[in-house]
DNA sequence: CTGAAAGCGCTTACAG
DNA sequence: CTGAAAGCGCTTACAG
């Protein structure tokens, strides 16, 4: 592999002026042609390494995600590469399942990223707090932890489980259900709790139960979904905290020849692709995802190049959008 | 950051000594205890950037998908980051649509990535023939290029399409269809291949008016679908030459109420894990992807520890699995 | 504008 | 078993 000496002797210059020449440096014209000639000639490419020794960066941010196949990761994890590819930055995957958190933190540590974006965080694990004790550059996106001290980018999860409260009892429903994900996930618990203290509010409160809490996934959708409707008096209405549990409780109620929405209503969260799709036509309430990863992206790339500004957190509004699974009467 | 240096300071050894300390080196038990010791006290973490100039090994691989969007590269993405954090690698990701393909080429040349896994190579392009000349360690998983001399993993699609025409024929189909991806792609090319001679071994040659060829994706099955349904003599049998592509025909006829599998069988081919799910409970063509991934990973490595052995070409089988969108017969 | 030199933080022969 | 030294391939003051 051709190194910086080897473009010098061959254009006749020292090391030194090659380097000034393919970065920021100052060199006369005929000189830079001459070495950028060299350079070709021989494929010459700089060492990133050896160039993140000298300059304290490796221009790389990692990326913890869990469970891809929740379609909703990898949408955030397209806009996420997109966004820092444009910015030149690579891109070092771990999945939060296994030992990809600590293994992100560690490679702060280690130099092998500058910074890292958690879209999964789910308590305040002690190595996070030792990590941000020391200034490493971390952003939480989707799920936050307020207590941790660190630039957080969420939508208002409370808000709009609060809104589907509203949209059901607007509408006259009384026998409410809802399926949530694992509580350990910021998502679940402000989704649910919005959604259950707005249904208080509104003299209609929630059936103990009728709360089902689990995975964020379509089997436990469905699972809990049939149960639902196996009950003596299963729920008009049904609000479950993320799309992918909706598919779920949507296929459940296939499976069962339960009506969607004559005699069933489903709301889901996150206005993943597939819930436009015919087979299912999912009303849900739609966070704008890709803007919150590119908002994430770019918060941990300023938070890179300044460890200590001031914390940010960026709260992004949501809003339900009505589809086949739910009577299209408007939201009022 | 502390360095090597502050613990051999803080232990009272030699800066060498840390390093052996830390790595296969020969350090008596006593002084390896005070430098472990020493080195927590500090927080120190050896810079993996300045190891990596020593040993010339990043132990970071690279991957390129196409197309998030295709629940197919997630379960992929997936299988290759959990195999690759098994064995101590990071993994950089890159996009292929944009520049990621070149860039990974460049991330070799450029020391950030020991070699890099394609899951997606279209055409066989200068960029890769180059970097394959200067025996970069690439490997190509799910889409192949016979020309190209680096290790090549896939599945028999060729086979899984003939497996189809036979399935179809065999069952009393002759109005036949077939919607296929971009015959950029090896897998489309190769399973409408199979499919097609086959078929025409069959005396049922495929009607090139039946013959549709767009991408791999749910909006080009909807409305290539839609597209056949409508016409006078509608297929009775449609294989769409992977699962997006078949969700979308399956949406496609639950729209115009057309029955499946009473009046249309539908087979699709990947066999992602929603094809599974009541909505669609489709018959597919199933690659082991998560093997495929594995030993695609497995072959990188060992490329990478030996640059210059045999190249290893992988097919893997693959076999037709029979839900409701096709009736359920025996596949003979 | 250009060169000589130092140094980023490690690993690894080479001595002892 | 341990230390002193060289060197991986760059960038960046410091001189001139």
């Amino acid at each position: 592999m051709a190194t910086s000496r080897d473009v010098a002797k061959l254009a006749g210059v020292s090391q030194a002026t090659v380097s000034r020449a393919l970065t920021n440096g100052t060199v006369s014209a005929a000189t830079r042609a001459r070495i950028l000639e060299a350079a070709s000639q021989v494929g010459y490419v700089p060492n990133l390494g050896a160039r993140a020794m000298k300059t304290g960066r490796v221009n790389t941010v990692g990326v913890v995600v869990a469970d891809l196949s929740n379609p909703f990761y990898p949408e955030i994890l397209e806009a996420l590469t997109h966004t820092l590819d444009l910015a030149g930055q690579k891109v070092t995957l771990w999945n939060s399942d296994g030992p990809g958190n600590n293994a992100a933190l560690g490679a702060i540590h280690a130099g092998s990223v500058d910074g890292v974006i958690f879209t999964t965080v789910t308590e305040s694990s002690e190595p996070l707090r030792a990590a941000l004790n020391r200034h490493s550059p971390v952003v939480l996106i989707n799920r936050i932890v307020d207590s941790l001290a660190c630039d957080q980018v969420s939508s208002d999860n409370s808000d709009g489980g609060a809104a589907v409260a509203d949209y059901f009892v607007n509408n006259g429903h009384s026998r409410i259900a809802f399926i949530g994900g694992p509580s350990v996930a910021s998502t679940a618990r402000d989704r649910r709790a919005g959604f259950e203290h707005r249904l208080a509010e509104l003299d209609t409160p929630l059936d103990p139960d009728k709360i089902f809490t689990g995975a964020f996934s379509h089997d436990f959708g469905f699972s809990a979904a049939t149960e639902l409707l196996a009950s003596a008096e299963p729920p008009t209405a049904l609000f479950c905290s993320n799309d992918l549990i909706a598919l779920g409780a949507l296929d459940a109620a296939r499976t069962r020849a339960v009506l969607v929405p004559k005699d069933l209503w489903v709301v889901g969260y996150d206005d993943i692709t597939m819930s436009g799709w015919p087979a299912f036509d999912l009303t849900t309430v739609h966070q704008p995802s890709r803007e919150m990863a590119e908002a994430g992206a770019q918060a941990l790339l300023e938070r890179i190049d300044n460890p200590t500004s001031p914390l940010k957190t960026l709260r992004f509004r949501s809003h339900i959008v009505v589809r086949g699974s739910t009577a299209h009467a408007p939201t009022g």
